[in-house]
This record gives C-alpha cells, sequence and structure tokens, in this order.
DNA sequence: CTAAAGCTGCAATTAAGTTGCATTTTATTT
DNA sequence: AAATAAAATGCAACTTAATTGCAGCTTTAG
C-alpha cells in the first residue's frame, strides 16, 4: 500500500543526503516510513517479500545500514538480540521507545521528553541518550484482559 | 584475589534467594562483585580462567541467567549485541549505564537518578526502565587526548 | 547417608549479522 | 546517447553469541 507521496519523500530523504537511489533503499525506506512499529531485520524481509521487494538478505541489512549512518533511520536494541529499525519524515531525531515484553515490538514515544537532568560523573564524555521503556503493549493488554 | 568476605557475600546473596551455592555461581558472582564494569560472557570466560574457575562455557551462560533471574545481577545490551553483566553488594536496584562507544566497556551510574517525569501514551504498562548513555569513558578519552 | 532435585558438561544447533569478491546499477561526463 | 567511474548488489562462506537436549554428577533436605 504505497502512495505517490509516500515514494516521492523516500525519494527525498535519500537524495537529501546525496546518496544513490535504488530499488532496494527505495523499497526498505519506504517500509519503515509506513510501519507503525520499528521492524527487526526478520521482519523487514518478510515485508518486502509481500510488497514484491526482490533483494538478498545482506542487501537488505547494507541498506538499512546506510540509513542509519545517514540518518535517516534509526536502530533501536532489542531484547531479542536483534536490531529494529524505524525511520519518520523528518531526518531523525532523539526519542524515546518502548518495547513490549511479550510481542517485541518496539514504538517509538515522540512525544516522550523526559527532563534528564542529571550530571555524569567527571570525565565521561556523553555522545547519546538511549531511554527505552518497557512493559506491556495496548494490544498485548487487552488479549491478556480477556 | 579474592577475600574472605567477598566470599561470603557471594555465598550470603545465593542463600538469600535460596538458591544452591555451587563453585560455578559463586565464582561467577564474586567476579561480577569485584570488577567495576559490566563483563560480557567473553570477559567473564578469561577472567574466570585467570582465577583457576573451570567451567563449561554453556555453564557460565547458564550460572549468568540463573543470577539475573534472582535479581542478583543485571544484565544490559551491549552495543556490540553481547550481554554485560554486573552485580552488587545489595541485591539489584534499577539505575542507568554508560558504556564507552570506543572501548565497548559498560559502566552502572548509581548514583545517576534522572528525574524521569514523563507520561506514557494511553495504554501502555510500564515495567522497567532502561536507560544507557553512550560517549567517551575517561580511559579512552585520555587516550585520544595524548 | 541417601535420595531427589537440580546443576554441569558435551555436542550439536540456531540465529543475527559480517566479509570478500565478482557482477550489475547508478549517475555523471563526454 | 554512449562511456565510465563509483558505488550497490548477489552469492557463498564465515563469525559469534547464545540455546537446547540429554546423560551424568553435586548439592542439600530429611
Amino acid at each position: 500500500m504505497k502512495t505517490d507521496t509516500e515514494q516521492t519523500l523516500a525519494q527525498k530523504l535519500i537524495r537529501q543526503v546525496n546518496g544513490r537511489v535504488t530499488p532496494i533503499r527505495l523499497g526498505v525506506l519506504e517500509l519503515l516510513l509506513n510501519t507503525q512499529t520499528a521492524l527487526s531485520h526478520q521482519e523487514l524481509e518478510q515485508a518486502a517479500a509481500q510488497t514484491g521487494l526482490v533483494a538478498d538478505r545482506v542487501s537488505l541489512y547494507r541498506a538499512l545500514d546506510w540509513l542509519v549512518e545517514q540518518g535517516i533511520a534509526h536502530r533501536i536494541s532489542s531484547h531479542d538480540r536483534a536490531w529494529r529499525y524505524k525511520a519518520q519524515a523528518e531526518l531523525t531525531s532523539p526519542h524515546a521507545h518502548f518495547q513490549c515484553k511479550h510481542c517485541s515490538q518496539v514504538f517509538c514515544l515522540e512525544d516522550l521528553q523526559p527532563a534528564l537532568l542529571f550530571k555524569l560523573p567527571p570525565g565521561y564524555q556523553l555522545d547519546e541518550i538511549e531511554l527505552k521503556l518497557q512493559g506491556t503493549c495496548p494490544a498485548c493488554a487487552s488479549l491478556n484482559a480477556i
């Protein structure tokens, strides 16, 4: 289910960083843009197959890596030892994530801006903050409630 | 370098949760208690060899898993896809971590209690908060400064 | 001291991700 | 529009962390 606007958005994002526009990058990025949750490599592979995108596993890995390097997508470490990837319309800005312990889905919490007011011990240089909340997502919560 | 007090501490912690006191669990726990940074399985294996602890890889994995299950140790996901483990005198309480991008070491920031005042979207049930800071540790910072 | 519960070792397996290299595409230059 | 250099892709093989099943051995409660 891809619309013209989305296709254009993916292209725009790739061109924005002077990247080559290839079918695999486009297809991967569109999936990362259209899916609500962050996708693992495996989930991406399945989703790609459904949209008719033909690509080797390795090429998907490389497309994902590239998108992350360029700041177009971001990568979240999952408790099941697999990275998960997500992209949004604007180039990635820092935000927190929520991972469900039941279904392993990762949700981006764009609005969550915790007051991270703290002091690191002397000597530590801070680059990046990773805030991951864990618990039960709405879908799994309602399943268990039955 | 293990002292009597430490040995007793490890035993005490294991007994506290009604666990069997075995040489492997003792050895692993002592290492996790004595080391300043969080140890990966591999680092643990090397450290174990040096202390003369004989154990199969799998047994180390199982001892680590068990310690985490019991809340005696805790597990931090590392950017190199390997878990890292740490234990402290008291049963684990939540705290933040710092991982160095250069040496991959993970440091526990016991004192770091950020004001995590935020609201989750409706329907999400929160169990656990994982806050990982990334950057450069003091040791690597001073190496690069030379 | 002796079972039963539950650890441990060993071998085999899984799963995510990586690497090297030959081939094909992209996008630029003529 | 054709040529070309740079970069992306496919394929096969490999690496590494972690898991599983099962037989045999320890721990500990009684």
